[in-house]
DNA sequence: GTGGTCTAGACCACC
DNA sequence: GTGGTCTAGACCACC
């Protein structure tokens, strides 16, 4: 089953935290297809939060395509190559964007953003 | 007068958005030294927020140093050339760090990083 | 459990008077590392002040690198011997800094200052 | 006339500062017998205080032996050899007194207070 | 229960 | 008008 290991930080809604960390898993490799997910109640124990916000966060993979529901069973995870491909895309997009407008932000251009990210990686 | 004017999103704490755009602000060669920053009432009344919530902020900004605060007049900015450099780096670093993080998560090496960028600033 | 048993005057800041105090049982070796200091809510009600004005002192210690503070767990003290060195150092230059300008201002030098505290403590 | 140039701190009361302040220049020999005060409304102007803050300086110097005033007369110092003495001791005593505390609560004895004032006086 | 953020509003010193 | 401190109280996330 899959383990939403998530460490919460308090600035940004759970929701989306619980909603971005799925998707990273998926994205990871981590999750193949069929896996079973907890169920709402389940979750909501385990991390200790509102089975309401848990359901939120499964209705909004299921409006993706990320996961399965049927009825009185647990939801399972919908991976194919095309789903995994499209999510990474996604992560990967947000993660550059929100990098290139910081960077745009303070002058800096592509070479120095290839090179800023080239020595980070060094260390 | 410096303009403090950012859009308030909901999910970070006020006062770490307004800490950081005044240092996007500074870092990107916007203020000079001496600019007056507007008063903790003023702000609060442009930005609809709590006076005291500006007071954190400003209080904050002067422990760091960025600007100074004398009694009865309004807090000036305090800019010099290793200030801005701090600062730049400051936010240069935490940007390619969460970059890095993002993209590690997903199993992308250097090179990847290094592309995605290049390729994202073509455009 | 740390206590902060303090008289407060009312001339000085709160916040600042609870700070030092904090400062000085450190410098003297009355706080171990690891000890819990009480919670925002429990100093609040013992020193008849506002949660607020201690949470206030325990972040200014936090900045400071004195105290730890985690999620749901209450906010313990840093405590090795590097900084106990810098507190006590601090504390010890304003004291000695305030007792020079004093005697300065009365026209006595290094001498004077040094007789007059050997026979105060010799009473 | 005698000039209170003061520099206001906000954390001690004016009243407190004012009294101080006098002593010490009378201490310092900066203050002759007979010399004039500023009647109460001028120094209330120059300070920019209330006037009854001055006044209960005015009280208190007068209780204490240092000024003398006549029905409608500004009031005029009284400076001799034994006040001046006096004076000097209490503020003397006061800061040695601070300053043995202070050292005192952080564990040092009489050789350290010693050393520590020797060597910020060759500064 | 724990820590963290924010507001509304009072009151202060200083101009 | 300016900055600074403090309170009372609400609401949040997390346990």
């Amino acid at each position: 089953m899959i383990r939403f290991d998530v460490q919460l930080n308090s600035t940004e809604p759970i929701y989306l935290q619980l909603i971005r960390r799925y998707k990273v898993m998926l994205a990871a490799g981590e999750i193949r297809d069929g896996d079973e997910l907890p169920s709402r109640r389940e979750l909501g124990l385990m991390l200790v939060i509102n089975p309401n916000t848990v359901q939120r966060v499964y209705k909004e993979l299921e409006t993706e395509g990320l996961i399965l529901t049927h009825n009185n069973m647990k939801s399972v995870a919908v991976v194919t190559p095309s789903i995994c491909e499209r999510i990474r895309t996604e992560l990967t997009e947000e993660a550059a964007h929100q990098y290139k407008t910081a960077l745009s932000a303070l002058g800096y251009g592509a070479a120095d953003a290839v090179e800023i990210i080239r020595r980070l990686w060094e260390k």
